[in-house]
DNA sequence: GTGTCAATTGGGAACGTTCCCACCGGGGGT
DNA sequence: ACCCCCGGTGGGAACGTTCCCAATTGACAC
């Protein structure tokens, strides 16, 4: 067992040194970037590595240089969250995509129920990952204070409202939503109303602020109506509440893309046309948007944008560097479609 | 930079062993629940690592083991699909969850473009992850080719037809047809059809002959429409061909939600009610089945569980164990609604 | 009493790196 | 001529496990 039946043994740095005719610490030094290798040597170890086929095994390299060379990627939603949200997916996309350039590994740590926090909690303390990115965190959330407890590099994808001492990468919410209530009102619309949602977090909150601002004097916080989820049950019922409190209402800026998909469904069953009586608006981008009729106009999140972002931050804090910003946020685009 | 700063070194095995009064040998059966060690020395060895903190350095364990403990998730498509289907992220959970408990770590490999291809080929090679799971293999993928030839343990979650000799894990889609079938023919449908489709996988023409299994003498090949893709396009298209061929047509299979869902647009633009003139069913469970009015009838698969089963399956070949089953097919259930 | 075997235990020898210190040779300043 | 420094090199000593063999004990059969 000691050695894999019949494959052959794994060619090892001393192959290599042995096959360029210089030590191991030169080979180990070339391997890693350092200086102090002449060109005759590099040129030499190029070759022998070709030759044997040489490469890095990474327990050795974890073992002697006493770090893992991943990073975890905290995701804490339920399981039903984390198949729905499309940007969560991209994050990971994005994230996966910037740690193996520099051969480091993802490692995903999923929390979906309380039991799952603990056992996250003990796996971190453990030493298994360098540093954490952490998406969609709560307030006040355990996994958080453990981390900034342990002392582990860490950065939050989101901004989340407590003031924990970690960097973080988001999306300008207000500035977008604020643009994209601006096009509502350079069409005309008269009354435009929100479904906002999640004012728990910083991302609802900001939504509902850019909102107020496109609308500046005009805003009427009668037509704003909140819930606590981005769901498509969201926009059902605040359409219906809206439509209630404003039957004239003539425009809607969704918090999300999947309440902009439920409030299209209720403003066609009451009779009423999207673009042409009601402009509607939502954010994301995500899949629900391009099931919608018309399709939607939305913000888009560079989600992926933000996953190598977020590495990247993590990369420098795990390397000791101090990051270039503490705080990032990212630029968005809006997609211009049918519904408004 | 040999030792973390400020921080006090980490427990090792060691530092166990003084406390408890035994060898670091006994320790180590311990730890990896080997036979031979007495009950005054298990007790022992479970207060000392409870009172220095020990836990398990995993790359010192990797190293001398010669194993990593990791097995890789292998998607191989393009970034979009990977973000649409709600099946690729649940399998994902389910590994996820099944490895985490026997201590092994997912790493993701995400194969987007060819370039990709030769990567996680490499990284294969290297000997990075003990075995792998195959999700969504093309026929004669590069990959799978790899693999076999690398001599790794691997899975597949589905059934690709090119014979590999390479177990795999998937659903009984012939049975799950032909139950979600025979609901039509129990609602009194009397010309029921079938718009099937990917007739070169094995889930195409699984579908298909459950649903001839369930109309058994009364299967009519006329009202069969076949396309190539599991597409939106597919049920339009099909569902107008099969009006024509049979104006009274009254059930409907679709091979999946997303066919589904075309499918009822054209009958709602033929002016035939669902459920009540035509009834309509689906496959898959996926975003399309909610997004329909009347709300989908459709073949949930268990797709947590396919990859739970996977996880275990690998697990089983990494250890030497042969595995319980070299294919195994998981039952699916099917999520009666409002369409039929 | 002696031999045998099974249950335990101890500890040497890897595993394949990185880290670090000692060393070498030559060019430039004194 | 001397010293020093600097690019470059070699190799000992970890890193924290697992693996395996040898040693110890006690029970039990002969």
């Amino acid at each position: 067992m000691r050695q894999r039946s019949n494959q052959p043994r794994r060619a090892t740095i001393f192959d290599v040194a042995a096959e360029a005719n210089v030590s191991r610490g030169t080979v180990s030094r070339f391997l890693n970037g350092e200086p102090y290798v002449s060109d005759s040597a590099r040129e030499a170890i190029e070759k022998a590595i070709a030759k044997v086929g040489y490469v890095r095994n990474m327990a050795a390299r974890n073992l002697a240089s006493q770090r893992t060379r991943s990073v975890g990627l905290i995701v804490h939603e339920p399981h039903s969250v984390f198949l729905d949200d499309p940007n969560i997916g991209a994050i990971l996309l994005g994230t996966n995509e910037r740690l193996s350039e520099e051969d480091y590994q993802l490692v995903c740590l999923i929390i979906g129920s309380d039991r799952d926090s603990a056992r996250v909690a003990d796996f971190l303390r453990g030493g298994f990952v360098d540093g954490v990115i952490i998406v969609s965190a709560r307030e006040y959330d355990p996994i958080a204070l453990a981390i900034s407890e342990i002392g582990l590099p860490a950065v939050f994808v989101g901004h989340p409202t407590t003031p924990y001492d970690i960097p973080f990468v988001g999306i300008d919410n207000r500035t977008a939503a604020r643009d994209i209530t601006h096009r509502l009102i350079d069409t005309g619309r008269q009354r435009i109303g929100m479904i906002a949602a999640a004012l728990d977090r910083d991302s609802g909150t900001e939504r509902l602020a850019g909102f107020q601002d496109a609308l500046g004097a005009g805003f009427d916080p009668a037509l704003v109506v909140d819930y606590p989820l981005y769901s498509h049950s969201t926009g059902v019922d605040g359409m219906r509440a809206l439509l209630e409190r404003e039957p004239l209402i003539d425009g809607v800026f969704a918090a999300s893309d999947a309440i902009a998909a439920g409030a299209m469904e209720v403003l066609r069953e009451s009779g009423r046309r999207v673009p042409v009586d009601v402009g509607i608006v939502g954010f994301d981008d995500s899949e629900w948007a391009l099931r919608c009729q018309p399709l939607l106009s939305t913000v888009q999140q560079p989600a992926d944008l933000l996953g190598r972002e977020a590495a990247s931050v993590v990369l420098d804090l795990v390397a000791g560097r101090p990051p270039a910003n503490t705080g990032t946020l990212l630029p968005t685009e809006i997609a211009w479609r049918g519904s408004a």
